[in-house]
Formats: C-alpha cells, structure tokens, sequence
DNA sequence: TTGTAGGCGTTATCAA
DNA sequence: TTGATAACGCCTACAA
C-alpha cells in the first residue's frame, strides 16, 4: 500500500547539519567554484545525493541576476514547423546550460500577461514569433526600453530589435523558375491573411517573377486565407470555381500546402497529375506527402537566436542585432508539367 | 537610436515607497486577499501598473506551497499527437490558473536531472508518458515515497501511481471486424517495439480477435519496429518482400501508419486500392489522408489529469487513481475491399 | 483595515 | 579553504 506524505524537500541547512559544513561552502561546491577543497567538495555532492537535497530554484533566482531561462512564445503547435523549432530551439538551450519557457496562445491578454510574469525575474529575455510585436507594438517599445532581451523570430526585421528570419525570396524565385520551365502559365499563390502579407520574401517572389516575365498579375489566383492547413482546403475550393484552374499552386507554408492538396484530392484530382504544388519550411509531412518545398534549418535558426540573445546579455548596449537564415529549395514529386485542359474537364465531371 | 539599460524591475519596495502604503498591504492587494479596502487595492493595483511592478515569482515560490506550475515531460514533439496534447493541456492548465513547464527529453539523466530540478521547488507536481517509469522505477518509486504528486500518461496502469490513459481494446477489435467484413484475411499490425509491446490494448485485441475468429497468428504480418513514421515506413518496406503481402494493415499509432503510407506510395500502390491502413490517435494528418483511425479526445484527457492531480493535492492521502479515457473508431476511406492478387503483381513488376 | 517584522533557501562579501 | 552574515523579494502572523 503506498503512502503519502507532504512534500519535504531537504534545504541547505539540512545538508549544512548532515555534513557538519556551512551553507557558504555547500553553495560553492554545487556552483562549482574556485578555491574549495576537492575532497570536501565530493562529500558535500555525495551527502546531498544521499538526504536527497537540491538547490531551491526560486530562491537562487532571487540572488541571482542571470536566470539560465528564456522564455519561448509561439502561436500553437498546430503547424509542425513550430514543434520542430520548439525540439530544436530546446536541444540548442540545453548545450547551453538554460532552459526554454514555453508559452502558447494567440490572444493577446494572455500573452502579454504570461510575458508580464516572466520578465519579473522568471527569464533572461524573450524568444518571440513577430506577430506579438504586431499585435501591441507599444508594449514591446516600453519592454526594450527597460532593457529586456528579446529576439522577434520570423517575417521581416523590426526596426531597433533583435531579429531572426529567413531568406526566402531566392528560394521561392527558383521555384517559380522551375514550375515556369516545366511549362506552367497559371501559378496560384496561397498565403495566410495578415496585415503586410503581400510584403513576405514569397509574395514578393512570386510578384516579381510575374513583372520579370510580363506575365499578368490575376487576382483570381492570389488567395490569403486563415492559418494552417485549412487556408489551403479553402483556396482550392475557390481555385477549382474558376474557369479556368490554375495548373500550379505554390504556398506561403508547408501546411497551407497539406489542405490544399487535401482539397485537390478531395476532388478527385492528382498531384502532379493534375496540380503542382509547393510549400515552405520541410516539415515532415512534406517529405511523406513527397512535396516539394523550401528548407530551412531548424537548428540554425535556434543557434543563431541562442548567439543573439547571449550578447545582448553580455552587452546590453549592442546595437540591434539581425540574423538572417538562408534557406534552400528541395524539388520533390509534387511538381510535374501542367495538364492539358481536356484532363481536368474530364476530372471535374 | 534605441537604449539599451540592465533590466531592473520593480520590487514591492519601489511599490511601498510609491504609493505610501506598506507592503503588506501591497501583497494583501495583489493576493486579492479578504480585509483590504477595496478603494487602496485599486490604488495599488494601478500604480503597480504605472510603475511597472510585478511580484517576482521565484520570491512568492518560496513561500508558497502551491506553485501553480506542473512539470510536464515528453519524449518529444515530433509525434503530433504529443503537440496536440501540449496544446490541450495548456488549455486546461491556464482555465485552473496553472502553468506547465514542458521537459522533452528521451535520455535518461537528462530526464532525471529535469525532474530533480523541478520537483526541488518548482512545480507541484509531475505529467509524464509511461515510459519514463519504464526506464527507471525505483526512482519514481522514490519519489512517490517523498509525497511528490504525479501522474502517468498512455499504456497500461502503473500499480501504486496515479494514471490516465485510454481503452483502446473495444475500438481496435471493432475495427478489425470492419477490416474482416470488408473481406481481409491477411492483416498486419505494426507497433513501436518495446518491452510489453505485445501487452497493448491494440495488440492484444489483434491477437484476440485472430483467437476469436480461429485464424492463424502469422508472425510475418506482425512487425515491431522504432518510433516513428520511420518504423511504418521500414515496416512496409518488410511486408513487400512477403510473397503474400498482407491486404491491410493496422498501425499502433497515426504516425506509423503515415509512414506506411508513405511507403505503399513509394512502391506505386495505392490506398485503399492496393492496401487498406488505418492508426491510432486521429492527429491532424491523419484527417488529411483520410486515414481510418481511432479517435483520443486530448481535452478530456487533459482534464483528467489536472482533476487527479488536484485530489492529489488537495489529499495526499488518497489511493491511486486511475482514469481511462473512451476512444472511438473513425471511419474514413483508407479502408477498403481487399484488392485481388492479380493487381498487386501488376503494381510490383 | 493597515503596518511591522520574521523567515523562506539561496548566494556573495567579508573575515578568519 | 572555510565560516558567518547580509541581502534578495515576498508572504503572513501579529500587533496596532
């Protein structure tokens, strides 16, 4: 029959009475300082790991300046490109000796709140998606100028704060480049609807192939939806209206490209067959789905927001600091030579 | 040109010395306690928000018993029904006023040391996935002696700890029958290799209902491989090789049975034409490829375990207790009519 | 209803 | 190399 007591931690003190040592040398020998004697030093650990003693973490961060925390805050988990930050960010924190805060939400009272928490002496600073700093500029304003470390991940540099984000502009060019000599004439663009969507690397890619190659601009077949995958589940419930379908469909993500060809399947089309399409980050349902897509590097990214974050601390009057992460084009099976006509007909009926 | 300053919060000092009234008062307010003018907690809480104090969180840990902090540890994230269940338990965490520190580790002194640091303070108490204890259990044993709340998540109940999981024999045996009524004889299963893998509720209503129907066990149709969309992957690529590949397979868990997808596409064969699938968890992709699965409601789950964990608390005292949470099969169309041979031979040559 | 003061478990600065 | 002691910022009796 098990039993259940009240939680008891050992406290330094206790360690201090077992070991007959004072609390000032039990604290150097668990932050491994100069000038304590080794052999005390193995008695001390060794003791503690017999009573079961471990430094209290609200009380060392009441001391201590340096929290070894970051806090992480990320819209949802629901498009794997944010898990796989969220693994990567993690591994490169631990080599570091710090651990990631992670919260999650989108509503703005929330997160606000949650950051209001942890720059109270909880983290060292603050790892954000940029749509945060959208959301209430001011507030994030006020924070750098009280001198809170904090990086903006992803979209385009803000202006006087830390920045990582993604070269994506070349890749999406090349992409266009390749659907074009594969012989397509009605590229679609799908992206998630946001203020300042039509400024992204990818837009602006797929708008300048456009110019470059006196191809008109067409409406019809630019589509800013909502986030995640059922955006691109509605885009092609608008595209497949047209009179004319688009034969290929390149996406703002990887999971705008997972609905849109959930959709296209869904209508009993091929990919493709019927539809070429392409996405961006390399989740991993796009290696499965076979989807050709732009890569960028995880751990890169985590690195460099990692470097970032490090020397603004050491240095809190650096200037603002950017890192842009290249990315690289990975041609898989979702893009083949567009349909002739007579196919999709026959599909469609 | 922006400032950078050393980040320097707001202590109930500053508060104190700013509104003139002590900093008990300032704590009654910001603890809403009983006996506090509610006209000086207004006060308070407005210059606390002119000033920018927010009470440091380490330094009321050290107080309280209550942390309002549960460790949470998993794997990792690359499963999206772990996401899924990060996300749900956020949600339930925050609408109690709880926040969860999420650890993802599968190394064991990464893990342990993880668990050491929170429980010395940090959180009042622990979420884990079974197969932490599996690793190591007299250090859980351990730490249940200490008193310290914790549950344990998927598989099989754990004798003496608190546990929530799922049944999954019922909707498993249902789905087989579906399988046999639509005229499959040769079904496989594909699961995580583990100790006890052949102990599940999935396996054993496989083997059951082979038992119940007088067909043959055909070790050959039976594949535990690693973790992952890579074990139904490599399992497909085993089934292939048989003389008689099976005419449907079902997967331990979603991901799995994505990566046996994968692998029927890669060899031509189509779904369900060639080869019937389904998995267990019903994550988001699985609701794209139209997987057959089995559905785990994350919330209810989630629920649970905030509800054990508070009795928990609330009576240390109470015996073990376990939640099993229902699932149900969803029927979708990657299950079909068992294809004839002819057509395999077709697609393989 | 409010103020006062002791203590929570550490780390850092002194002496010894 | 070690020990004593003063913070750190907060909560909570207890006193006013």
């Amino acid at each position: 029959m098990p039993t259940f007591k009240r939680p008891k931690r050992a406290t330094i003190l206790d360690l201090a009475a077992f070991t007959g040592v004072s609390r000032g040398t039990i604290s150097r020998a668990f932050n491994n300082q100069a000038g304590i004697n080794p052999q005390t030093r193995d008695k001390i650990l060794k003791a503690a790991r017999k009573i079961g003693y471990q430094p209290h973490n609200g009380a060392r961060m009441m001391k201590l300046s340096r929290k070894g925390r970051w806090g992480l805050l990320l819209p949802h988990l629901r498009n794997p490109y944010y898990s796989e930050l969220v693994e990567a960010l993690n591994r490169v924190a631990r080599s570091r000796h710090t651990t990631l805060l992670l919260g999650l939400s989108l509503e703005e009272n929330e997160s606000l709140a949650m950051i209001e928490q942890w720059t109270a002496g909880e983290t060292d600073g603050l790892i954000m998606d940029q749509s945060y700093y959208r959301q209430n500029p001011a507030f994030f304003d006020q924070l750098r100028e009280q001198g809170q470390p904090m990086v903006f991940l992803h979209g385009k540099p803000i202006p006087g704060f830390d920045f990582v984000g993604y070269e994506l502009y070349g890749s999406f060019f090349r992409n266009m480049k390749t659907l074009a000599a594969l012989g397509h004439r009605r590229i679609a663009y799908v992206g998630q609807a946001f203020e300042g969507c039509r400024s992204t690397g990818r837009y602006t890619a797929y708008s300048a192939f456009h110019v470059q190659n006196k191809w008109p601009l067409q409406e019809e077949l630019v589509f800013f939806g909502e986030d995640g995958h059922v955006g691109g589940l509605k885009a092609w419930g608008h595209f497949v209206t047209l009179p004319e379908p688009p034969t290929a469909v390149v996406c703002g993500d990887d999971i705008i490209a997972c609905g849109l060809i959930q959709g296209i399947r869904s209508h009993g089309m091929e990919i493709p067959g019927h539809v070429s399409v392409s996405g961006v980050d390399d989740i991993a349902e796009a290696e499965r789905l076979g989807l050709t897509t732009i890569h960028t590097d995880r751990d890169e990214t985590s690195r460099a927001i990692m470097d970032i974050l490090e020397r603004r601390i050491a240095d809190p009057t650096l200037p603002p600091q950017v890192s842009i992460i290249t990315s690289s084009l990975i041609l898989r099976d979702s893009e083949g030579a567009p349909r002739t006509e007579a196919l999709i007909r026959g599909a469609r009926d």
